[in-house]
RNA sequence: GGGGAGAUACCGAAGUGGCCAAACGGAACGGACUGUAAAUCCGUUGGCUCAGCCUUCAGAGGUUCGAAUCCUCUUCUCCCCA
């Protein structure tokens, strides 16, 4: 335990709160955690169901890291058990079910990307897997937890509404998944339990079985869902997203196309910038805002060093409109081609066809002059590296195999 | 167990024998304008040896000169009844 005031604590976190169940109570258990040299016992679940962490998910595991800071004791659990079902908030549709091979294997790069952001050392961290109680509990066993349920209650939330309405199937299973997850809180005895605001049902059923098994009912706290490059809810399914394992000059990038409303929330809740310095900022220019931003969240994700650098490539590309300082070289068999075919040979196209479109529409240039001509031949031959580019972000240097 | 509706391109959704590579909308991509923002405007959106050809409308068969459209079976979903 630290000695940081409780009260203060408790400020630190209003920051990246959008709800808290309830305030007063995560105030006391604050209180009686420095009273008591006990820490609370934070907990966060996510579920490995693809390969990459992004800046999205990241927010509530600062929150972890902060708690952490304070001298608490974060409780990640890494949704193994879970991930195999799918979480149905926000879906349309079943998730496909992934088998425990994929489970594992993202499991694996979860921890090595959360590590960025939290201490994962033991003592400092309590690192579990939700099959850990899942898989000894048996059908029968999972039937009891399912007891504790109702449909009434699941069909309060709007997702499995929505599926109703638009009657879309809902499978059964589905249904287990806000119980799991609240069960994971009654195995791990949390005192908090963290997520986005989207989990503020899944955080309640935690509450629930807590108090049905004599628990003391944890708080909630959930975070305001990022934005991702489109305005929309982060999302590696809408591919919006900022990934902790993008390249600096992606993640430069993808924060300065982020539109401007959404930036006040990006510095709240993805920088340790203060509140102040922030509002300045943002009350200049939006573009050196977004810039101070993009900066923020390199040096975060990488170094300083790189954080340098794709701002400065950034203003080279963009700014001045010159060519990358690092292009693609890409090799092909050397010849003469019809240009839609150079485009697909070398990976800037997914087709002929939609490289022929791309020409027709004028956004193909060769060796910086815009061509517009199908028919086009290139040579590839010794010794002539040619310089292609497509719209304004693939580029590549052919040349000969 | 019975009855009804449905499955169309990335998504939503028209089409119900030839004029359908398939309306429209969203999204995406390219172009213009910019701050690689948003908004707006224009264009594109199955593949190819590209003014022509080839493969698509849940899957497998069938009818027909011709099928996304009709028939049969299969798989999946929704609704109603038991």
């Amino acid at each position: 335990m630290t000695d940081t005031d409780p009260d203060q604590a408790l400020a630190r976190l209003r920051r990246f709160a959008s709800e808290i169940v309830t305030e007063t109570e995560l105030g006391k258990r604050l209180h009686s955690a420095a009273d008591e040299r006990q820490p609370l016992r934070v907990k966060f679940g996510i579920d490995p169901t693809f390969t990459d962490v992004h800046v999205g998910h990241a927010v509530p595991i600062r929150v972890l890291r902060l708690f952490q800071d304070l001298g608490h004791l974060p409780v990640l659990i890494l949704g193994d058990a879970t991930a195999r079902l799918g979480d149905p908030t926000g879906r349309n549709e079943q998730r496909p079910a992934l088998t425990e091979e994929q489970v594992e294997h993202n499991a694996a790069t979860y921890l090595e990307q959360i590590g960025k952001v939290l201490d994962l050392a033991p003592g400092r961290c309590e690192v579990r897997r939700n099959s850990e109680w899942f898989t000894p509990m048996g059908f029968f066993g999972a039937l009891r937890l399912l007891s504790r349920a109702t449909i009434a209650r699941m069909l309060e939330r709007d997702d499995f509404q929505k599926r109703i309405e638009q009657r879309l199937p809902i499978h059964l299973h589905e249904m287990a998944y806000p119980v799991m997850q609240g069960w994971d809180s009654v195995e791990v005895r949390a005192d908090v339990e963290i997520g986005g605001n989207d989990q503020l049902f899944n955080l309640h059923m935690g509450r629930l079985l807590q108090e049905r098994e004599g628990q003391r009912a944890q708080v909630c706290l959930t975070t305001p869902l990022l934005l991702g490059t489109d305005g929309r809810k982060m999302s590696k399914t809408y591919g919006n997203h900022v990934a902790l394992t993008d390249a600096a000059e992606q993640v430069y990038g993808k924060v300065m196309s982020l539109s401007d409303e959404g930036m006040a929330d990006w510095f709240r809740l993805a920088t340790d910038i203060g509140e102040e310095e922030a509002a300045a900022l943002l009350a200049g220019h939006p573009r050196e805002a977004k810039g101070r931003l993009a900066w923020e969240l390199c040096r975060w994700i990488h170094d300083q060093e790189a954080a340098d650098h794709a701002a400065a490539e950034f203003v080279r590309r963009f700014k001045k409109k010159e060519l990358p300082s690092d292009i693609p070289a890409v090799e092909i068999a050397a010849g003469n081609y019809p240009l839609p075919n150079l485009l697909h040979q070398a990976g800037l196209c997914n087709s002929t066809s939609e490289a022929r479109r791309l020409i027709k529409g004028g956004g193909v240039r060769l060796d910086g002059t815009v061509v517009a001509d199908v028919a086009q031949q290139v040579e590839v031959g010794h010794g002539n590296a040619v310089l292609v580019q497509v719209g304004k972000r693939r580029f590549a240097r052919v040349r000969p195999a």
